[in-house]
DNA sequence: CGATACGTTGATCCATTTCAAGATTGGTGG
DNA sequence: CCACCAATCTTGAAATGGATCAACGTATCG
């Protein structure tokens, strides 16, 4: 830990498509980290407007996603792992949609955007490195989206567990079936859209069938078999490296094995 | 139309910021595409999985993003409107989360794989465009989920067609105030996350309420206003160029003056 | 002209919301 | 250390939005 050599950006894309990077690229972009900062439980990161002057890289802890609507009430639309740049999108776009909160401390990484502008310039693979992660963030929105349709509450909520649970993975935190966060029944509810009084009966039915346990913040996986079967979790959308790190595989379009979807669906689907 | 100078990419990031292209890279990135083709109504533009040998771009007509969940049943998470790629993504992370299916006909242009990655190396402002491109589709993606959640049914759909409309008149589609598609309740029922039935009673809902109408495909609103009120319509998520290209204003944050919520949301948001 | 997909409407059911009231927790100051 | 307060969480009861089922119209197309 003490001699790490890359104790900025040593997560970036850990897990994903990290071992691309030669080192020489790995020592730029740690490179590129100007100066740190450790935030406290729920302080902005980021406020959704015109960007800074620095693009900020997540190093340690969790940040949430959140987006205004129009009667100023905030909806989380995703969150943030140690490695993720939190605002490459506002670099590119230099504007962001969405503001970014600390959820328990956090520490973070301001790059100077010059610094930024002139590897894109001058390094091409590292770039499209950057580019690809923004768009692994869109993959994971793509299945929130789908997820949101598939699924009923308690399948959200243990897709949210699953997918938070992995990603914390691949960046190597937690230990093998737990973590321990600040998210609280509020989090949960705006990130499954439920009500907060249904968080709480969601939660025990997920606990009483051996799922999940989540007390003040600390979760922890009872089955993770049962917990894939109930998100109908296909780790495929993270885009994780080859490679036994976490052991999770879900048959995809298993016929008959398969339980009863979670929602009937009628015929809202489309053929396919 | 005949003497065009950009019959292909044309309609690449308009009324977004395409004015920030030079004459020079608007046709640099004509001169990408190699071959059309035209796919009728249905067809698979792209398969999820592996990419191919070049990269989509649709030039006339809807495409529709559909993923298919672990029941092989699909879900719409998006769309695409003339001048967006359709595999961008894939071509950066080689691989396809999702399909792309033709809603009528449509045009598209090809670019072979290796002439793009030559652009991107020797043209950063234009691979930097591209990037933005890209991350507009993820801030779009952040809006619908960010709607799920917010709005029922009837808001949902009506977002929908704001959308929609907005979209296809940027590039200069539709006439002022409706569009013909081939979309059915099915599609609606899949993008909105609602059974077909209810779809059915939602347009009759929107309909009766003088807000909008939608019969086999054409869909005509009936008052701005109205869509733009029932949907919580802001249009900042698209990052439409200024200009008056086309009028409709929604204050936001408005406080007393705004009608109450779509669903009160108990305490499900976050304070803000 | 029948077949087939698409759309409509009514009746019933259920997942989830809302309201309300109490329990647990954490924090603060006396 | 305890009392108190505010926030968080839990549970019950009632209301509701939307799903499902079923039956019947209506385009479309060979």
């Amino acid at each position: 830990m003490a001699d790490n050599p890359h104790p900025f950006t040593g997560h970036f894309l850990q897990g994903r498509l990290r071992k691309e990077l030669e080192l020489r690229e790995l020592d730029v972009l740690e490179q590129l980290v100007d100066r740190t900062a450790v935030l406290q439980n729920e302080s902005k990161i980021l406020r959704n407007g015109k960007p800074s002057e620095h693009v900020t890289i997540l190093i340690e802890g969790l940040a949430i996603q959140s987006k205004c609507d129009s009667e100023r009430r905030s909806h989380i639309v995703g969150f943030h792992v140690p490695g993720d740049f939190v605002d490459l999108e506002a670099f590119i776009l230099n504007q962001l949609d969405h503001d970014s909160v600390a959820c328990g401390q956090v520490k973070v990484g301001f790059v100077p955007q010059e610094r930024l502008r002139k590897v894109i310039r001058d390094e091409p693979h590292l770039a499209q490195l950057l580019w690809l992660s923004t768009v692994l963030n869109a993959s994971i929105n793509r299945q929130w989206i789908m997820k949101s349709r598939q699924l009923s509450a308690i399948g959200r909520m243990a897709h949210f567990f699953a997918d938070l649970w992995y990603r914390i993975r691949m960046v190597g935190m937690g230990h093998s079936n737990g973590f321990q966060t600040m998210l609280t029944h509020r989090h949960l509810a705006s990130i499954c859209g439920i009500s907060t009084v249904h968080v709480s009966r969601t939660l025990r039915d997920l606990r009483e069938g051996g799922v999940l346990d989540f007390q003040r913040g600390r979760f922890i996986i009872l089955d993770r078999d049962k917990l894939k079967v109930a998100a109908r979790f296909d780790k495929g959308y993270l885009y994780r490296e080859s490679g036994p790190a976490v052991d999770c595989v879900v048959k995809i379009h298993g016929s008959a094995s398969q339980p009863a979807s979670d929602r009937k669906c009628h015929e809202r689907t489309l053929p396919s």
